[in-house]
DNA sequence: CGGCCACCCACGCCGGCCGGTGCGACTGCT
DNA sequence: AGCAGTCGCACCGGCCGGCGTGGGTGGCCG
């Protein structure tokens, strides 16, 4: 696992700095060098030059404070990823804020971390984004878990798969295909069915889900997670 | 943050390993007793062992494999959290299967590390998760940041998001008030104008959605995400 | 065994809502 | 002025949703 960072400096990790507080750069830049296997290549102090820094030095990694002026890291993180060889973004910030993460991670950042993370972990963060993995401050990591585990309790997914518990087979069926948006002319050809038997169907569905529409029918088949393959 | 630890040790964290091996059990002990804020106080061969466990020892944290014969980790995981008091988990594993680390994190795990990690972190992770945060292994971290990095490129969202740029913001309330299934009368009264009027504006989202149905309208709706509050 | 009940599935008729079309009024821009 | 874009409304055909009804199956009890 780890011996190709100790087992020769044979190519050390290029790293880009961008903060705007010249005195983040400088401490990071201290740390960061410390460790033979990571090499600081550039700085940046926002967004855009950081974006000019990458294409110029061509980093490894990119360590790239949230907040800054000109252009802030996360609109940058969304400009750097997706092209090819583009490099690793670990984001840095004082704040843990729910939204800066989402953000972040949604623009294609493999690590985020508070500012206070101790420097031997830093260090140790930087590595395991140069193999390839990714890292999160453990407060972080708590509000991802946490945002999977709320959706797993999501009140309205759940209420949703209990009044499918008193469906029939057949009304289940009937279920997903006006979940799909399908007329009860189609519904019928699909399941092999007069239309008439389509309409009762859905008359029980509108009944037993509590709904008035057909449209309200289907969005309880999406919230109940009937329509999105278990690849979920 | 670590002075709660380090300071004294008042009250070590109380811990239950659940393992079908022996011999990871005791590993897993010499590893963890040799801290001394760590005291394990039980074990466990399966997840109904657990369970009673649990019940009898009140341990702080429960170390738990995922494979197990009788009962397997994730469903003991899911009958421990939830009540009030409940230990934190941290499920361990040999294989970082996506459906494990969903399904863990689904039931309330605070943390999903690989049998692989070294002793150092081993200890490092129940640290983390007895004081409330979370912690999981790089390459489990790396599959949740790229769920959600793939969510945000979903395609069926993306492509929603595209189609409600060529929309008015009035034809946007109007989708919003279908998505939510409102009949046309119900979305004329919210929105102060005519039922005549309401169906032009679904006829125009009808066509401009590439739909059939005003039910296929509600789902590019949720699709797009306009029913979720930005809170996700 | 026969009767009964509960459940699921199936169908047809009717009123009301939906969706398609045509049209007019207002605004802002060139 | 001309024009594009948006929002507003009214009329018509077709689909949806409500209601009543019947046939088929499986379980329970006398």
């Amino acid at each position: 696992m780890n011996e190709s960072s100790t087992s020769a400096p044979a190519r050390p990790t290029r790293l880009l700095l961008v903060d705007d507080d010249a005195l983040v750069r400088a401490g990071l830049r201290m740390i960061l060098s410390s460790a033979e296997d990571l090499e600081v290549v550039a700085e940046a102090s926002n967004g855009s030059e950081a974006l000019e820094a990458v294409a110029a030095h061509r980093p490894d990694i990119v360590l790239m404070d949230v907040r800054m002026p000109v252009m802030d890291g996360l609109t940058a993180a969304a400009q750097i990823t997706g092209r090819p060889g583009a490099p690793s973004i670990i984001m840095l910030t004082t704040f843990d804020l729910d939204e800066y993460v989402f953000q972040a991670l949604q623009a294609g950042a493999m690590g985020f971390l508070l500012k206070d993370t101790p420097p031997r972990e830093l260090v140790g963060a930087v590595r395991v984004v140069a193999a390839g993995e990714a890292m999160l401050s453990p407060t972080v990591t708590r509000r991802l878990v946490g945002h999977f585990a709320a959706d797993a309790v999501n009140p309205r997914r759940q209420k949703a798969q209990e009044r499918l518990r008193l469906l029939t087979e057949r009304e289940t069926e009937v279920l997903a295909a006006v979940g799909r948006g399908l007329s009860n002319a189609d519904i019928g050809r699909e399941l092999y069915m007069s239309e008439a038997t389509v309409k009762t169907h859905v008359s029980r569905l509108l009944t037993k889900l509590d709904a008035t529409n057909r449209v309200q029918v289907a969005i309880v088949a999406h919230d109940a997670g009937l329509m999105t393959d278990p690849a979920s």
